[in-house]
DNA sequence: CGACGTGGTTGCACCCTGTGCGACAGGAGC
DNA sequence: GCTCCTGTCGCACAGGGTGCAACCACGTCG
């Protein structure tokens, strides 16, 4: 019952990913209160102590702790009723300070709104982080009743018109030609298709990422030039098809270069 | 600008304990975590270690060692050219997650919608969270240029016309007058407005929590009656006057009855 | 009813982990 | 050169976090 029994992390094996595992086996404590955070989901917005600690791998107690203590904080709070936890509104409160910063968010907001009311369908503004885009800023159609987007929503790279925007400019800075010739058949439609993105300065999703939606992308630049997001519509597509989809990249190219031009504008202050 | 009070609460003479928090020996280092986000404010979103290391009374290597656990969670992000740090994406997707618990969100974003284009300010739902109110929705007029609210936003209960819908609901369960003749001037004046705002089903709050700004708020009620959520117009004085703002109280009425049913009905899965 | 299942919390002892201290590298200003 | 910033890192100590198990509350079933 020594260390192997102690951090049952699993999976810190990795130890090896270059540089920055520094704090592997530091603010171990920390990192598992974060690990808790992330447990819950859309789909599962309320769990239970024992849940959690199942699904982690760690003691009831130790789960039950750093939830007590994250409620004291007002990250999470507890529903008095079922005991279960669920996240709460000062996680909301310090995202508002985070989506501040975000400034592309503000230049993008009267813009996607005006899209959003022309093309009849949602509109968003996402950015890149690590490996996935997370969504900043989104307008929804009037007549779409359910809201299938929302602020802070995670996005595949691989299998999204947005993500696929990300990847082209990522592949396009990294030479993406240098290949070992070793690609696989995936690997290499995925090269040709990121590189049609580029050419043609817009991404196409049909019926990948949700059953039944379509969508297109194109890239959000700075005053440098570098991809710093990207601004999407997406709709069912039987409402949104071919038609539709190639009627709307012109706007967005339009947007997407007044949201470049008031981003290189207010060049400044966040140093 | 404003008096931010709920800030960090003062300033902790003595170290170790971080002051207000129950759990005092409990999880140091998440508390002061916790803290450390909590530094980052709309006013000041950008912070240096040491800079927060003098406001915590904490010493510059502890602030360093968790500010880069929580960059390791993608909690916050330091800015590679200047070292300092910032709130990260991570607590955006968080907050994702927790907002879609607020069902009262999802509620009334079509009617605030249509209440900011056709009253032509901005409209914002925001639900209680111990001493402040927290924005959950809003939705900006097309004109109103800059937006001076935002989804996370603290709202006082005091100087504001949706933080005294909240208190006024407080106040009436609380048997209000069972005062014991040791009030003073002021708080009476509080009193019989909340009073009045109970009785009148709205508040006014004119030239108070922001300099030229005047607003009007209801309250949302569930189907046991409570007071859930405020939902609130607010614009420039000289645009949105006496007139503009009677005029607008039937209309929020009718969003929040509107609202209210929708929760009664959709009233499950969130055991 | 009483024994069992579930769920979350708490006392206790151990020892790992977080911390204070100081030193270090890198800039900025003079 | 110097001084005063900044943020990070090594080290040693002890304080805080953890595992374990007992405990309490609630439902359910025999």
């Amino acid at each position: 019952m020594d260390s192997e029994r102690g951090n049952t992390d699993g999976e810190n094996a990795d130890r090896g990913t270059t540089g920055r595992d520094s704090s592997a086996n530091t603010h171990q404590s920390l990192h598992r209160a974060a690990a808790i955070l992330r447990t819950f989901t859309e789909a599962e917005p309320q769990r239970s102590v024992s849940d959690i600690a199942r699904q982690l791998d760690l003691h009831k107690s130790t789960v039950s702790r750093i939830l007590a203590a994250l409620a004291d904080d007002g990250l999470v709070w507890q529903n008095a009723r079922t005991g279960r936890y669920a996240l709460g509104l000062g996680l909301v409160e310090l995202a508002g300070v985070a989506l501040g910063q975000i400034d592309v968010r503000a230049a993008s907001m009267p813009h996607i709104e005006r899209l959003a009311s022309t093309l009849g369908e949602t509109v968003t503004v996402a950015v890149l982080r690590a490996d996935e885009a997370v969504t900043v800023a989104h307008a929804a159609s009037p007549h779409s009743v359910r809201h299938v987007s929302w602020i802070g929503r995670r996005i595949p790279l691989a299998t999204t018109a947005t993500g696929r925007v990300f990847l082209a400019a990522r592949a396009g800075t990294r030479r993406s030609g240098a290949g070992d010739g070793s690609a696989t058949d995936r690997e290499e439609r995925m090269a040709r298709e990121l590189s049609l993105v580029r050419r043609r300065g817009y991404a196409i999703e049909i019926d990948e990422f949700e059953p039944g939606g379509a969508g297109v992308a194109v890239p959000i630049h700075d005053a440098a030039g570098s991809v710093v997001a990207a601004i999407g519509v997406h709709g069912p597509i039987e409402r949104f098809g071919a038609e539709e989809r190639l009627a709307a990249i012109p706007m967005l190219h339009e947007a997407a270069r007044d949201i470049a031009l008031e981003l290189g504008s207010r060049k400044e202050a966040s140093a």
